[in-house]
DNA sequence: CGAGCTTTTGACGGTAGTCAACTGCGGTGG
DNA sequence: CCACCGCAGTTGACTACCGTCAAAAGCTCG
């Protein structure tokens, strides 16, 4: 949309090459992927980029910022489902021809690559490693949501928070953002209420009190964990511990 | 284990060849699987068929009967994450080499083929079809994780106890058991209490609160829906919606 | 018939939800 | 410049849904 950004950027500049958590792609699948590439956009914090329920031809992958992806029911309750990080691909959820199931809303500027879903199937005919590292991918998401479907079930309120601050600590470290416990991520306590599981009241009283048991800061600009280990123990979460992943 | 079942079928008597909600292999399919087939083994209800935390080299695919998977937290509080029904997949959750993030057990007599998840790679390459349909089934899975987070996150025990019921009507008829708003399947309310997030007791209460509304009847043997119309609306649940899947 | 599991019931307490109002902050515009 | 607005966070009071503890009732099976 902006015109300062090119409509396509080549893939041998594709930001994510040179992202610590990522595995690059080699010389033959980047030029595979040049031809795949449909082109990117950009979208704008607090922007809807997929709604759900609409039926999208395309499949993203996220080059830059931090998205999240949230389910509505008709009544207005929101549940957050996941958060999108550089690398992550989006819309794979569900069936192809199906209607969307879920929205995507930016938490910061981002910018997205799109790849046409009809053309899905060539890939994994001519890039079987591609198709196993999309496999690889939709495996890791799964084991995400299963992370979280334990958190929202059987951990109680201060629990959740901790276990979520962890969760996000892992991933943006891993995408370059800050590392030591510290990082600036833009949350509304109401994204948090919808992503655990909360009311927004409760959430916020949460908050207060894992600020004075020393054991979570967040605020809405940044979410700082004193002591890591603590917090571990305190959530009963483990961290999935997984090193580089493959993209793309 | 049992001697009475031939250690290795071949795959074209396999039993899901002629279930109605999946599309069967085509020839060439069904020989390249044939050599990919590692064998097959029986397992009893109730027993645990994969261990959590435990590295296994195997994937597998459900032949017969029904199983779940659940993950436990050290404090032994635990999280049933989702039902597994013939042609699904096991396994794949999570990274290649990492210990497993979660149990499964068998709600019924049960049968798994098993598949080597080294030569997981060579599938991709020799049968892209197949390791398409793979992504496929990861995705779809990572849908109904989705639906069931929305569930505990966002709805009220009543309403998470019909929509069990709905998603596990649906599973259950797309293979093969009982269509008509009833079905026979064996879940304990301790079962149904650690898939939902709620208490024993309070589940107990909920299913008899349902039986007076008669939305469900939900028995240690069955499951009857009287009227689905006003079980989806009741507990806004629109459901999956998609038609044949794919397998192995 | 007793063991063991599942379900059911009662009583009680607490975690978390709802309602409603107020504060604080940044931006806009008169 | 300051009033006004909108958004995010905070607080208080009250409620209720749901969890915990404990015990009893049904069932199945050896």
């Amino acid at each position: 949309m902006t015109a300062k950004t090119p409509w396509k950027r080549d893939c041998i500049d594709c930001p994510l090459l040179h992202c610590e958590g990522l595995r690059p792609l080699d010389k033959a699948q980047l030029k595979f992927m040049q031809g795949f590439k449909q082109g990117e956009f950009q979208i704008e914090k607090g922007t809807q980029s997929l709604v759900q329920g609409s039926i999208s031809p395309h499949v993203y992958t996220l080059l830059e910022g931090v998205l999240f992806r949230y389910r509505i029911l008709e009544d207005g309750r929101r549940q957050i489902v996941n958060f999108v990080f550089p690398g992550d691909l989006i819309g794979l959820q569900g069936a192809l021809d199906d209607p969307l199931l879920h929205g995507c809303e930016a938490l910061t500027p981002a910018t997205l690559c799109v790849f046409s879903r009809d053309r899905m199937v060539e890939l994994f005919a001519e890039q079987p490693k591609l198709g196993y590292d999309l496999t690889w991918l939709a495996a890791k998401e799964e084991a995400a949501l299963e992370e979280h479907l334990v958190a929202i079930g059987r951990r109680t309120a201060k629990e959740r928070v901790v276990y979520l601050a962890l969760f996000l600590a892992e991933r943006a470290a891993a995408t370059g953002l800050d590392k030591k416990g510290a990082f600036a991520i833009s949350i509304t306590q109401s994204q948090i209420s919808d992503t655990l599981g909360l009311s927004l009241v409760h959430t916020d009283r949460t908050l207060q009190a894992l600020r004075k048991l020393k054991l979570v800061n967040w605020t809405l600009n940044s979410i700082s964990i004193p002591d890591i280990g603590a917090a571990h123990e305190f959530s009963h979460y483990e961290g999935s511990g997984s090193g580089v992943r493959p993209y793309i």
